[in-house]
DNA sequence: GCCGATTTGTCCGTATGTATC
DNA sequence: CGATACATACGGACAAATCGG
């Protein structure tokens, strides 16, 4: 259980949008009624809700309410999310999960790997390649690197189940942060070997630096995704770019 | 310029930080220092702090610090980032923007179209086809639907220029939300027709609704973008889904 | 190992402003 | 105009993690 309150509110509110108790374009109760059903005060509240905004699950107006936005995607693809295992994203998207380990192995970073990766030159790392499938189907390939300093004691069979669940339940490792980039890039060798793509000649390509709670990068990820079954999601919010700050920042605009 | 605090002390550390005032895994102020220099709140502090911690740029440690882990992406490829018009987009990469209007009419939603975009069948709509193009070579191919409700007045020379600035501008229409999702679909004939393919038979497809401030969704776009040029970014933080509520949620998830 | 200083995390109450109705 | 609702900002309290002496 969330030991946090507005973390509790804030599941408490999703799970309600998510399960249709408020319907799409319904107002949720008032903030001033929120304090009362969850006793709390009105910041608390207001941090469960302004998550929810993040998440584009509600539009708060100013004056009137906060509108549920919610509608929910069909899942045909694979949806990705946020920082999940493969495991963790098989269960939500309702599929069965299989891991093929392809390689494993220990190397030292040198200079073309820190340049792809952002681990420095001399840095020890873990290599995995593995195949995933969902419901028996091979859709994914994955190029990991992991800082064996960060993630000892890795081996093929954690790696055939969950890293994830190693490393947070394990080593008490905290996952926090991931930057992600998502390309898209023709298929390699590789690719063709192990992944049916019809006439397709590019893969959805997912690439990812994860940080844990120091701000420390322990691992890189190239997912390489069968393009007709995957689909990423996004929520964005509008910055008036228009109100940006009259400092040096325009000046280095196009330097 | 901003009005509020907190914007400012967030668009005064951002812009910091993506100059490298402070530097790669340095330390940020902490924030009582922050507090003295802004002559401000703490929580404002904390919420400009937490802005940038979204989106990725700083790493907020406990009892330690605040670390900046932004690092700048290579701009080989055309990124996607915010809720931004294409010429927004285009200034930010440092790219001389074009735009060919392909199609302009006016429709009424029937129920394939509902399907598609989210706007109720009947709606008034704007339906509009450009052809992107950077530095002088067609990337983007966009398809848009706009409510005529939200969005009165448009024209083909509006469209060719900046649709955004129109509403905000002119029509005083505050942009929020947009919802995303990203996929990877066949080339059409029209997309060959229009764009230097090279031998890729695919497109990196964002489809994006997007609503104003009272969340009422106003436009619904298709962006096909030739996929070597095309990189998008995000990031995401981890929630740990140990945490979960025990409530009906578990029950649902594989009804 | 302990203790105090520092720093971030959570939560509260209140005041004021602005938009809506 | 007043009542309601969200937005911003402040100040204070206590907890939890970290660090140095």
């Amino acid at each position: 259980m969330p030991k946090a309150k507005y973390d509790y509110i804030y599941r408490d509110l999703k799970e309600k949008i998510e399960n249709e108790y408020y319907t799409y374009q319904e107002m949720l109760p008032s903030e001033h009624t929120l304090i009362q059903e969850y006793d709390c005060s009105r910041n608390t509240v207001r941090r469960a809700i302004s998550e929810l905004t993040s998440e584009g699950y509600v539009q708060p107006m100013h004056g009137k309410g906060v509108r549920n936005i919610y509608q929910p995607v069909e899942q045909t693809a694979f949806t990705v999310g946020g920082i999940e295992s493969f495991k963790e994203s098989a269960i939500r998207n309702r599929r069965k999960p299989f891991t093929q380990i392809l390689q494993f192995a220990e190397l030292t970073a040198d200079e073309k790997i820190e340049k792809k990766t952002g681990f420095k030159k001399g840095s020890e790392l873990y290599y995995i390649q593995r195949l995933r499938s969902l419901n028996g189907k091979p859709l994914i390939l994955d190029h990991n690197y992991f800082l064996r300093e960060l993630t000892p004691g890795l081996t093929p069979e954690i790696a055939a189940q969950s890293v994830y669940e190693y490393l947070e339940g394990t080593l008490g490792l905290t996952i926090s942060t991931s930057k992600r980039t998502l390309t898209v890039e023709r298929v390699t060798q590789v690719d063709e070997k192990y992944i049916d793509l019809k006439d397709y000649n590019c893969m959805a390509v997912i690439t990812s630096q994860t940080f844990d709670d120091n701000g420390i990068q322990f691992e890189y990820t190239q997912s390489r995704h069968r393009p007709d079954y995957f689909l990423f999601q996004d929520v964005a919010t509008r910055r008036d770019p228009r109100k940006t700050l009259t400092l040096s920042q325009s000046a280095l605009q196009y330097q």
